[in-house]
DNA sequence: CGGCACGTTGAGTGCCCTCAATGCCGGTGG
DNA sequence: CCACCGGCATTGAGGGCACTCAACGTGCCG
């Protein structure tokens, strides 16, 4: 069953896929559909589902008191999001591009109501998780501004670029602050990069939203840097 | 390189509670008593257990292929550490002061074999990983050295901090080495940070591994730094 | 056309890194 | 006992990378 998301301001949608359903209890899974702009969950709301996207991009965001902000991590197809903190969510969640998700009840992860084989890949994927972020910890801490711009790009151009001739066609529906709050650099820092690479012809910058990969073994050089 | 080894070699400790034992199947928990300078796991190890720490401190690291090395964090008494990826270890872990550790089952988190409450426990427990992950994401990506090396006084002070008259003294195991790759800068940035403190009257550094925290509220204004 | 959001580019500064020297401490051997 | 050495921490001098501040270009929308 498809829930379609409207183009209304935001809104709580967490909770649209279970509220007023005769078949609730039995709702442990649910197909979601989102346009961009919205946002799919606050940071404090109830955590009453995860998601897998289907297609789309998400962005995960976090704000420091002082208004400094954290990109945590951008959600591409495959990818799980809405894992918990206690019950609750603890980062906002916005479509940045039309999407479509598989919700699954929170309890499904939790006591794997529901499905034995969704609990195990549900855990299988908060641990996945885990170990993703510890990577991008070598990557806010240890790496240049180019190899973190590199980096992005490179892991982009994997998960969802698209052969165009000899190049790899990849969108970046984020925007560039948003790419700078994830590597940890300025909006100024990553459009030089950007630059730079272009320069050096590892890529062409047919939009800002549009990036081919010209020379993805240069670029895979860009985002290790050994020396 | 960095840690001395202690008298004995490393050993795979994470295997030791199970090997031999007549009650192999039904272990599901067990306790471990760990000198300082073992390894209880390796990155790439399987992934047998995960340990609760009762007492001690250990240090989970992570090393690039061109040497450069992430320390992912400090486990302190409470904490938990172990999670697999798949059924491997990502992440060394080393025991940098004397520790005692409850030992589970990996199939008490994946199946909830055992014991129920201890599978909610260790889940919990895991999501939660997430969540703490995140904020350090904030602390690599966007504070400034000062602000590092005091947040990190601060959340060690809180948690292992004992009163001493009006003072908090702080037990600080791990080398300036280790909290340099923890917090995403060099030695002597981290020892210089420390000496501003020192001269600051926030804190008094009896050794290099032995600090008061002479004036909390300076040093959580220092971590937070809104300026 | 003006206004705005976003991205790019330039100039200058500052924070943190690099490189280097020194001090301290424990271990070892003369 | 002292001399020597290696590991660790501290401190200083200097430089570079990324930030800050600012200007400009572009596309979109009223």
């Amino acid at each position: 069953m498809y829930v379609t998301l409207p183009t209304e301001p935001a809104f709580p949608a967490a909770s649209l896929p279970m509220r007023g359903s005769p078949k609730r209890r039995a709702a442990f899974q649910r197909t979601l559909r989102c346009a961009e702009g919205h946002t799919l969950f606050y940071e404090g709301d109830e955590a009453e589902m995860i998601y897998q996207i289907k297609s789309g991009v998400v962005r995960l965001t976090r704000v420091l008191e002082n208004g400094r902000r954290q990109v945590i991590s951008f959600g591409l197809p495959g990818d799980f999001v809405g894992f918990p903190d206690g019950d609750r969510h603890h980062s906002d969640c916005e479509i940045i591009a039309p999407a479509e998700f598989i919700a699954h009840s929170r309890r499904a992860l939790e006591s794997g109501e529901g499905n034995v084989e969704t609990h195990r890949r549900l855990l299988h994927a908060a641990l996945q998780e885990i170990s993703a972020m510890q990577d991008h910890f070598m990557m806010l801490a240890r790496k240049s501004a180019m190899e973190k711009v590199a980096s992005f790009l490179l892991v982009l151009s994997q998960r969802t670029g698209i052969g165009f001739g000899a190049q790899l066609a990849v969108s970046l529906p984020m925007s560039r602050a948003d790419i700078a709050d994830f590597l940890g650099l300025t909006i100024e820092t990553v459009s030089r990069c950007f630059s730079q690479l272009r320069k050096d012809g590892v890529i062409v910058l047919d939009t800002p939203q549009s990036v081919r990969v010209r020379d993805a073994a240069a670029l895979r050089r860009a985002a290790l840097s050994t020396e």
